[in-house]
RNA sequence: CGGGGCGUAGCGCAGCUUGGUCAGCGCGCAUGCUUCGGGAGCAUGAGGUCGGCGGUUCAAAUCCGCCCGCCCCGACCA
């Protein structure tokens, strides 16, 4: 607990692992490649869920679950899903000591068995649309894998839906899209770019994939969530149709859409620092905590009072907790608590009382202020908002000031080579280019954003036209 | 699956070259007292089949062989 952390400018990856170890958001597991969510990443993962659970409800959607086997030979309906996930599955071959009929395959992604289900559901244009989502988890079997950015297996959310025309399951796709960058910047302080995948990048079995973007702070760059136009693909394979008003049958539209633990990797490498976690106030699962400093008095009843008061004062409107061991140093606390990332520590000592005041100490910027006693209140709720914004703001700024528009593909290298970032540029849509860009740089073309002007260009690559730039980084 | 590294107390490591007071250190943990405005001090204590199996030897953490596991870099991959 009391290890020092690896600065995250002397070895990014070092740091990140670090941090996650040390303030025991996850630990690595006896299997290899799955970790455990210990308490205090699960209580953040918990924030992320509730709050996206609340969202995905509040825009019509229902909760519901599929199992976690899944036939192998539903895999093999759709060409571009099996060969796009087949190599990464987990396969049971034997169960109850006999060897299976049919081998089963863990999820790696819920298309095919949801879709086997729509199409006994789904018989008329009065079933439409369906709206269902699941919290489940997955698993796929990884080469490499980092705690909370790649594991074998991960918790994630995944919505399926089904529509009567291709407009509305495009609305959906994109409205989902939405709900994610909105989520991502008002509850994680990350600002994130919406757009569309190329060809290559795209979700196996899709006809497009939307996905969002966001720079962490080594200017990498993480796909934060995706959302998929599967257009009839998988109503095709899997045989879902229903009967229109006037008595034609026809497949359905469908989308999936979905975001996983990863976002917990995301709020670290976004905004945590060489102290440790810095949690935006609207997901940090203890938002204030208050620390005492006992003074040479013996009896600490005053001050425990004080801090009680304070607490019930506040508690209605944040997640408080006070820190009165007395095992710990007041500086061991002040460390302890910065590694968790609590955004607001109040310090209260025998100066503090004797004024009738409190010290607040943010951990964004580490900013010390006093506050008297019937100002707390107002104060904790305005603060908290506060760095809320400032984050997202820092952020944004960062992520601007690492992102380039070039014409010319030597600085482009150079830029890849030497401080990464994004780089805005112009290509001609030809696989090859995308392909030779990737080989000479390790950039993907994370995104076709869609704020991304209209302007007459040349393919950075081959000089070919292009209407617009898009997003080249290199990607997690 | 290729290249490299590593397995000794909960964690991090030293010891191995040259076999024999080498079962050790730091942190953490437990108990007690004193402390407490930025990671407290002292005292006492618990804790290890030295990754596994086999071999060499009077004697193996140390030398040899095989096996197992983990990490990093590549290939692979949302």
């Amino acid at each position: 607990m009391a290890e020092r952390i690896t600065k995250q400018s002397e070895d990014f990856s070092r740091w990140y692992n670090d941090i996650v170890i040390q303030s025991e958001l996850a630990d690595y597991s006896p299997v290899r490649g799955c970790m455990v969510i210990r308490p205090n990443g699960f209580a953040i993962w918990e924030k992320i869920r509730d709050t996206l659970d609340r969202l995905i409800k509040e825009s019509g959607h229902q909760n519901a679950y599929f199992p976690l086997f899944i036939p192998e030979s539903f895999f093999k309906k759709e060409a571009e899903h099996v060969k796009g996930f087949s190599p990464e599955c987990a396969v049971v071959t034997h169960g109850g000591g006999n060897k299976l009929e049919e081998s089963l395959m863990v999820r790696p992604t819920s298309e095919t068995i949801i879709y086997t289900m729509y199409s006994k559901w789904i018989k008329s244009y009065r079933d439409l649309p369906v709206l269902i989502n699941q919290w489940a988890n997955i698993v796929r079997w990884e080469m490499r894998t980092r705690l909370f950015l790649r594991t074998t297996e991960f918790l994630w959310q995944e919505g399926h839906t089904a529509h009567a025309t291709y407009e509305e399951a495009e609305e959906e796709c994109l409205k989902i899209l939405n709900l994610y960058s909105d989520f991502a910047e008002k509850y994680m302080s990350i600002p994130v770019l919406k757009g569309q995948k190329s060809e290559k990048e795209k979700f196996a079995g899709a006809l497009k994939t939307y996905s969002i973007e966001a720079m962490m702070q080594d200017k990498k760059a993480l796909q934060c969530g995706t959302s998929h136009n599967l257009g009839q693909n998988f109503s095709k394979a899997f045989n879902v149709r229903f009967q229109t008003k006037n008595g034609n049958m026809q497949y359905v539209w469908q989308t999936s859409w979905g975001v996983s633990t990863r976002l917990v990797g995301a709020l670290i490498m976004a905004h945590s620092d060489d102290q440790g976690l810095v949690l935006p106030p609207r997901l940090a699962p203890t938002q204030v905590i208050i620390i005492p400093i006992w003074g040479e008095k013996k009896d600490n009843s005053e001050i425990i009072n004080i801090i009680d008061k304070i607490k019930n004062d506040i508690k209605k409107d944040v997640s408080v907790k006070a820190d009165t061991s007395e095992q710990n140093s007041p500086g061991w606390k002040f460390n302890q608590y910065e590694l968790l990332g609590v955004p607001l520590r109040i310090e209260i000592g025998p100066t503090d009382i004797k004024n009738r005041e409190v010290v607040f100490v943010r951990r964004d910027n580490n900013k010390k202020e006093k506050v008297s006693w019937d100002k707390i209140k107002e104060n904790v709720r305005f603060i908290l908002e506060d760095i809320q914004k400032s984050i997202l703001k820092k952020a944004s700024e960062f992520r601007d000031s690492n992102t380039f528009y070039f014409d010319d593909y030597k600085k482009f290298k150079e830029i890849m080579e030497r401080d990464g970032g994004f780089v805005m540029a112009h290509w001609c849509g030809e696989k090859s280019c995308e392909d030779k860009i990737q080989e000479e740089t390790k950039a993907v073309i994370c995104t076709i954003p869609f704020d991304s002007k209209e302007e007459s260009g040349k393919c950075i690559l081959c000089g070919d036209n292009s209407s617009k730039r898009i997003l080249f980084a290199r990607s997690y």
